[in-house]
This record gives structure tokens, C-alpha cells and sequence, in this order.
DNA sequence: TACTTTATACTTGTATACAAAATACATGAT
DNA sequence: ATCATGTATTTTGTATACAAGTATAAAGTA
């Protein structure tokens, strides 16, 4: 995934997204407002042509809603939104799991407990961002390992719709707390090559995710 | 979803993304083919801002690959992406079928039981194309008692995605009567309301289906 | 003949200009 | 004062022109 092999040629449409989709996702665009394509293409140095054209692809990953002769806003997620997303997105990683324990080899499975005990020592002191980013790359990668492209690309949709709310919701210690214990007993799962017991867990603990977010949506 | 309140004030774009969609999923565009802008604008009579706002919808949506300075193509399912794509979509359909057990009216029930005993009339007369239309609407519909306006999104694209080969792979007797039967049981599974047969009967239906294609790709 | 190189045509990408629609504002009637 | 109506301003949508890149074909070289 990320390495710098296949981002050489990125093409200015790929640019646009991927950094309007940043702004979105890190908040400095917020929420149902307004997207200002003057401003924006200013701010980006592109014209309206290539500007539009990302904001149809936004549109398409659901980050941007385009009202036709009316503009785009920054899609705002309702509390059904969310739960409907968590409730698929638990359910799509309880399938990465299963995948995962039948198709990784020894060598990814070893890469991802390298990554958890990673994850712990920033939980042990206490770094949020860094836990917060490694939390993202430990389920992605994790998908991944189910080698199954289509879900993939869901997941990773999905991941990416919620990143901002995920990462408020997360603030209270107890919670965070809980969502480690969750990611110990699935890495002991994976390590295992238990499918059914990943899964399961994987599953549980999204929807332990909602528990975590519903209050501050 | 049929219905057509919402339909009435359609943008061009969404005009132009429904046309060539179904362009594609007609088989009209073939599989792999050069998207010829030029010829295609002709045809639509629209200019090259709105079509090339509508490929990057398409794209976004899995149908069209625009690669930078050499034009698009419609998209060409190799045997893994369908098969891992069936994988996503039956999973999805069996959170579906779970959730509306639980979740779906007593009406709603009904009038999909009507739909079932729709198809029902076409497979005895053998009509392929009013069946497999059913069919389709049959799962979409299924999927929308779950409630979950997430789920249906991405059964919806990858229903989409697959379309087309799923109607030429449905093409001997002895599937469609397996098909069928699966359908029986799904139908049967949902007025009793119970979830986990009814998952089951869905997951099992694709992995069917699955089998029932993979030899035409 | 095979392999470069170079010129040409064609396709794609981006910017901009113009048209259409929507919003904001002001004026006047009730 | 409130609402309606008409006008101005801003924003959005579409077409087109130009620039840049890619593929094609022709000519030259080994």
C-alpha cells in the first residue's frame, strides 16, 4: 500500500483528491459547509476544470455532496449514518479476519504483531496521534491480508468516511483502554489462526467503536 | 428507490453517468474498449466538461479506468475480481438478510414474497429477461429491509459492477433451477423470520452463483 | 530487414469565457 | 412591518480554445 512505487505518476485530478479529501477528513474543512470553489482553487493552484472533476470523485466516495445548480458541502454524517457504516464496517473486517487467518503467510502475520507491539508501546506512553495513525495502517493492513481486493477497497472507503469521528470519539482513557484489550485478543486470534475467533472479535470491536463515538456525534 | 419523486429535476451529469453506466452494463461498451470521448459526446449530445465529470463518477464507481494522458477504458472484471467480489457481496447479503428478519415490516414482507411469486411465474415460462430483472430488484429490495442505507450502497455497486456477467453466466437450465431453489429457501427463511437461515440462504445463493460463473470469465 | 529517430496527427488535460441559474438585495404594495 | 416582486450580484454549469502529451507513421541508419 503505501509504498512510493505507484504514486510517482500522480496525475493532477489524483493531487486534487487526495488533498481536498485531507482537508476534509482532518476537519479544516468542517462538516456541511459550504465548499467555496473559488477559494479552494486558489488555495490549490488549479483551475475550476480539474477542481470539479475531484469533487465528483469526492462525491462518488461519499466525502462531498454535490446539490446540482446549488454547490458542494462537506457531507455531514447523522447519527444513523454513522451506525449504518460501523454496522457494515464491522461486519466487512469480520470477514477480513476469517480471510486472514486461512490466507497470510507467516511472514505478513509476524509484520502485524510487529505493528500491535508498536501500538502498545505508544499506549503505554500515553501517545495519541501516533497510537491513533497505527490504529488505521493495523486494520487496513489487516484487511489486506485477507487478499481479497473488493473488500479492500470497501474497507478502506468505509475507514476513511469515518476517520474524523473515530478519532474524536476516542478521547476517554477507559475507552481507550477497551479498544486495546480488543486488539489484544485479536492479534492472539490471528497468531492462533483462529478465522472464527478474529473475526468475531474484529466485529466486536467495532461495535464496541460505536459505543466509543455514538455520544459525541 | 423506484419511485419518481427524487428523479424528476435530474443534473446533466447524473443523466450522462446513467446513460453511459447502462452503456456499459448493456454491453454496448464492451469490457476493456476504448472510451472514445469524442464519438461519445457526439452521442450524447453534451460537451466534454460534463462527460469527463461523469467518467470520474464511473471511475469512483468501479466501471471505468481513466489512466493519466491515455484515455479511459471500460473496466475489465478479471477472474479474481469477480470472485472477490462475489466473496464481499454475499457476505453483504447475509448481514442483509439478517437484518431484515428483524427489521423489516409485515408489508414489506409481503410484497416481496409477491415480487418472489412474480419470478416464480417467469421461471415457468421460461422468460429469462423479466425473470433476471426480478431477480435483480428482488435482492436490492431484500437488502433495503435491512435498514441500513450504507449496506445498500455497497450491495448496490457491486450488483451494478457485476451485472453484466452475471447474465451471461446464468445462461444453462440446470443453474437456473439451482437459482431457484436457493430463492425458495431464502423466501421461505424470511416469513419465518429467521435471520440466520435467511444470511445463510443468501451467502450460500452467491457462493452458488459464483460457481454458476466463474467458467464464463 | 530490423531498429532508431523524427515529424505529424490525434487525444487528452487544463484554463477560460460565456450562459444559466440561484441567491441576495432593494423597492414598492398591502 | 411584512410580504411580494423585480433587479443586481454571485455562483454554478457548459462549451470551447489552447497547451501538453501520446501514439502513429515515415524516413533514415546500421
Amino acid at each position: 500500500m503505501g509504498t512510493s512505487l505507484e504514486i510517482e505518476n500522480r496525475s493532477l485530478h489524483d493531487q486534487v483528491v487526495s488533498r481536498v479529501r485531507d482537508l476534509i477528513i482532518e476537519g479544516a474543512l468542517e462538516p456541511g459547509a459550504r465548499i467555496d470553489e473559488a477559494d479552494l482553487i486558489q488555495r490549490l493552484g488549479v483551475s475550476r476544470t480539474p477542481f470539479r472533476e475531484a469533487l465528483r470523485t469526492l462525491a462518488a466516495e461519499g466525502l462531498v455532496i454535490v446539490r446540482p445548480s446549488r454547490g458542494s458541502t462537506v457531507r455531514k454524517l447523522t447519527r444513523e449514518d454513522v451506525k449504518s457504516m460501523l454496522e457494515v464496517l464491522g461486519h466487512l473486517e469480520q470477514l477480513a479476519g476469517e480471510l486472514a487467518c486461512a490466507r497470510a503467510s507467516e511472514d505478513e502475520v509476524a509484520a502485524l504483531v510487529d505493528l500491535h507491539n508498536q501500538m502498545m508501546k505508544h499506549y503505554l506512553a500515553r501517545d495519541r496521534m501516533p497510537y491513533y495513525k497505527l490504529n488505521q495502517e493495523f486494520h487496513s493492513r489487516l484487511t489486506a491480508l485477507s487478499k481479497n481486493g473488493s473488500l479492500q477497497e470497501m474497507q478502506s472507503n468505509l475507514q476513511a468516511r469515518l476517520k474524523r469521528i473515530r478519532y474524536i470519539g476516542n478521547e476517554k482513557p477507559e475507552y481507550w483502554a477497551g479498544a486495546v484489550a480488543d486488539h489484544e485478543t485479536m492479534v492472539a486470534a490471528l497468531k492462533k489462526r483462529d478465522g472464527k475467533a478474529l473475526g468475531e472479535a474484529m466485529a466486536t470491536h467495532i461495535r464496541n467503536t460505536w459505543d466509543r463515538v455514538k455520544d459525541s456525534i
